[in-house]
DNA sequence: TGTACATCAGTGAACGCGCGTTCACTGATGTAC
DNA sequence: TGTACATCAGTGAACGCGCGTTCACTGATGTAC
């Protein structure tokens, strides 16, 4: 039992039990419970690390405590476990950015404060980057997109910036002609520039880099916003 | 002899040399003579199908003809040939941005074709990913940047945006206090529309993406240049 | 309330695969005298 | 100009590795009667 313990044994609500339970200690439960779960959280712990190529459905199960062969009554193949874990890792980018989003007391001036939720919606996005390097290359290593996963306000990573967009035009801050190619543009800022920070600009220093995305974001809505 | 043919032998000119001898067929010769530069073509060749795990170095040995122990008279280790590659790619990354440049005739009106210099360099680097996706996803995939390999103008690709936005502030189009920020931005927006088009937004049929391409550079722009 | 039985969720041994890399070697080349 | 020999560039067999996946199985669960 002690040698099940030390290894990567998840403790799981009715392993917990199981060992809280009086008596003589013995075997763990036959049936987990909520295997898939916690496949997907051993998986997503070897994609913060290594990114979706370090996703080994063996070494998922060997973390969780159960054979490899055990995976297969919840996935098909490895690919689908990785396509669950981009989705948690798509979720998780959309709560970074609405974390930031919730770090911004809104001032009540409409113009101010939608230009504010555009660029916590921005910086949100690049932070995740920077901070899960492994999970944002797994965020956006599936095949094809498919349904885009949520974050706590209900709304996927684009669906925030989509929003912040609306909020700029609401404002008169943005001209509605420009709300679609905007979009695009401000999607491949905040996307490139995570990805050269993860690249050709890791070298920049992570003191520096707040700095690096403001003058970035500034530019932006230069180009963005109504001139008056 | 005809197997030989048949399976991935590379033809340098010293093989060629030897089939058109005259006399009874023999052996290829023991010296390959270009070995480590036919490595890395065929590693280039899988980079171009598959990205950088495609590269195998018992593969690309297979494909020219060679055991796989022979690459190791040229590299130390797969990672030294994946660097190689990574190398070609970055190189023709730059290539395929001076031929969108030479693509332009000058008007010899120097705010126009500074800024013409700009888009053409953006183009050329998105047309690049879009239309080798293997070989844009190997240039990025190095652990660390070295020096930059060069294009035919002997500038890199980050050399080649730097060009282009001096242009920009000489012809007076920039404004000179925008230049460092400038450079991020701009290679942060044509890094980022390149991902998208490969992930996110690759149900974009190919025929739309000049537009879109057109479109967010236009608001690039709209952001750096002088207002008047 | 008890029991038979279908169904579900696990096990563990095994397979084939292709990889990167090492080893001891051999054939070709070029240079010193 | 010829020859000995160090050096360089190949060969082919072999190794260990860890993977994804299949197989025949067993233990646990829940439902019909």
């Amino acid at each position: 039992m002690l040698t099940l313990l030390t290894c990567h044994q998840k403790f799981t609500v009715s392993t917990l039990f199981f060992m809280t339970r009086p008596g003589p200690i013995t075997a763990p439960p036959y049936h987990h419970g909520d295997l898939r779960n916690a496949l997907v959280e051993a998986a997503v712990e070897l994609a913060r690390q290594g990114g979706p190529g370090a996703i080994v459905l063996r070494e998922a199960a060997r973390r969780v405590g159960v054979s490899a062969t055990a995976a297969y009554r919840h996935f098909g193949s490895l690919p689908e476990l990785v396509e669950a874990v981009a989705g948690e890792c798509l979720a998780a980018l959309a709560r970074s950015m609405e974390a930031e989003l919730a770090d911004y007391a809104p001032t009540g001036i409409p113009a101010q404060d939608a230009v504010a939720a555009m660029r916590a919606v921005g910086r949100g996005y690049v932070h995740f980057a920077t901070e899960e390097p492994g999970l944002f290359a797994t965020a956006f290593s599936g095949v094809k997109e498919h349904a885009n996963p949520v974050g706590a306000s209900g709304l996927s990573a684009w669906g925030l910036l989509e929003r912040a967009l609306d909020g700029l035009v609401d404002a008169g801050v943005m001209a509605a002609a420009d709300r679609t190619a905007a979009a695009t543009m401000a999607w491949a800022v905040v996307h490139g520039l995570s990805e050269l920070f993860l690249g050709p600009l890791q070298e920049v220093p992570a003191a520096e880099r707040a700095g690096v995305i403001d003058a970035t974001l500034d530019l932006v809505g230069r180009g963005l916003f109504v001139r008056n």
